[in-house]
DNA sequence: TTTTTTACCGCAATCGGTTGCGCAATCGTT
DNA sequence: AACGATTGCGCAACCGATTGCGGTAAAAAA
């Protein structure tokens, strides 16, 4: 037998009163007498009343619910954003609603419509690999609702920005690497169109340059898919040199990963014939043999300081000007066997 | 400068119409003249005229939106099963709503709480692991809330449930260890409140079972917390035995790999002093060294039957019988080589 | 020309809750 | 006793869209 949903109307024929006199109760306005107060509060109770959201939601144009675009949930780093967009989100009242765009443009297009029809009160997103095109995004902007990038930001959008200092942490991955005693060192970079890869490719450069090595353009590859077999294919490619790097900085742990794979397959010894230090510090990076270094990203505070950010523009007032903080988490080396030399 | 957004009464006003008829022009209802129509379609494509869902959803009291409740977020395999859920829904057009319980029973019967208020459509979950009273469950039930359990289900609860042959999995496992050569087989069991640790277990001591072989109760130990730490100190424990075992089946791959840490400090082999198995084949397992053997469980899969499940539920008539059906998906040992001694 | 049909469209209620305003009854004051 | 103040509550509009029903005009049939 099913529980029927009930509502104010029902608790105030019930009582003989008015919707409105139940309402005013049930949020102890001072208008409504204290006997009439406790009936309704009592009634509400026993018939375990649960006041309608999304009744609330269209009256206040407010629905108390932020969404959330990422190009793929099952991946160590976007949920561990995730979680900790719900961490404050949930202290905040909010509900987090999850849309994935599996790096397809197209699909992130229609999220993003999607979550506007539903009228969110924010948006945090990170965007695809495809993204070129920010037509959908500028046109969230113009109807001011408030957006947060994370990680896979858009530098030309006027808008908030979490991101991790790619740029510091390469530089830093990199150095590491020359004071182990590395003198042609690789690169395998991500796609170029997304900020964060461009990023950690200076910072690589920048450590290069500022010890005076050579910048080797054939050192530097781009693995546009992300996958490791992609990487252990490229790095293949780079062991056939003439002069064969002694080191590699991976754009991500799993191109390290596909990079240790071709390594070891041509019998050549991590980190002494060549070191390695990967971008991200997933879980396995500290369980895979050898140890791999990595450069830890704090995904769950990334996505904490977005929806705090996303939070303060939601709250500021309508007149008030427009935020557009940009917030640069600390990276932070962390050096495990894959590159200790010395 | 902020763009507002426009409803059917703003394109009624600016052509003089009544809202009704905007209504059904949009929807190409028969009773609109044509020009009128095209009037109508124009003017709204021009304004970018998007419907107000919210309005819709109390309208029609459907809010074309799933809830979902789980543990943990961060966490290889949940994570999958929500990326499977969020396939699923997005093809259904409904949105998802995440929310974890971080095993706390109290955040988990929130959840459910403000789930409810939200008037979703139906939920999956997964209960914590403190989840031992199952009023809020109950409650959503009597509110002819569609529910579908995965992977942590109540087994005493009338609702839909989508599992993996855990027992099966389980069953396997040993045995493969028992082909092995294996003679003494411990078992790293999880929390027993939770029907997959329980199932597991069973799994475990049928096996042991068919094969005629003793089930001692010394070699079967609970690991309550589910962190590697735990796993490695009570490995420590069972290899100070008399007569340690000669191989591990472990509840997950989480507590296999603290085994595994306990096994390598006491510098003996894996598998040739012990052989390891464990449960869940994340993807670290196949990166780890040795490589870890595995039950896989397909949590992207799991993550859709349940949400089509959960969509019969939601599509069927009011007066059809509730559906109750369970689903259990196979499993599926992969052998590495942390268990592959012959 | 009168009647019936048909094509088109608007009124008003509805979903569930909120809120400005007004009204009646009681109370206190001079 | 008369009048202003206070208390306690209801009316009705509103948020944005949908929909049953009814109405008016022109077109078709008688």
């Amino acid at each position: 037998m099913k529980k029927a949903n009930i509502t104010i109307k029902d608790i105030a024929k019930e009582l003989g009163v008015s919707p409105s006199t139940v309402s005013r109760a049930l949020k102890d306005h001072p208008d409504i007498g204290e006997e009439t107060k406790r009936q309704i509060n009592d009634l509400a109770k026993r018939l375990n009343y649960q006041p309608n959201t999304v009744a609330l939601s269209l009256r206040q144009s407010k629905t108390n619910t932020l969404g959330v675009i990422i190009p793929e949930i099952a991946h160590f780093f976007f949920s561990a954003v995730i979680s900790g967009i719900e961490d404050i989100a949930h202290d905040a009242g909010y509900h987090v609603i999850i849309t994935q765009s599996n790096e397809s443009f197209e699909r992130e297009v229609m999220n993003t419509k999607a979550l506007f029809n539903s009228r969110v009160d924010g948006i945090l997103m990170s965007v695809s690999r495809e993204t070129e095109n920010y037509e959908h995004l500028q046109s969230l902007l113009d109807y001011d609702i408030p957006l947060v990038f994370f990680d896979r930001i858009i530098d030309s959008l006027n808008a908030c920005k979490v991101i991790v200092n790619d740029e510091q942490g390469a530089y830093e991955a990199t150095t590491h690497l020359i004071e182990q005693g590395c003198y042609r060192i690789a690169h395998l970079a991500g796609p170029q169109n997304l900020a964060i890869s461009k990023n950690r490719l200076n910072g690589y450069k920048a450590a290069l340059a500022d010890n005076r090595y050579m910048i080797d353009d054939n050192l530097i590859k781009v693995c546009g898919l992300g996958t490791f077999e992609e990487a252990e294919s490229i790095t293949n490619e780079i062991l056939e040199y003439r002069f064969p790097p002694d080191a590699i900085f991976a754009n991500n742990d799993v191109a390290a990963y596909g990079a240790m794979m071709a390594i070891r397959k041509k019998k050549l010894r991590i980190p002494e014939d060549i070191a390695i230090v990967g971008f991200s510090n997933w879980r396995f990076s500290s369980l895979i043999q050898p140890a791999l270094s990595s450069v830890t990203q704090p995904g769950f505070k990334m996505g904490q300081e977005a929806t705090r950010l996303l939070m303060k523009q939601i709250n500021k007032g309508e007149d008030e000007e427009s935020i557009t903080e940009t917030i640069s988490l600390k990276t932070n080396l962390v050096v495990r066997e894959s590159s200790k030399k010395i």
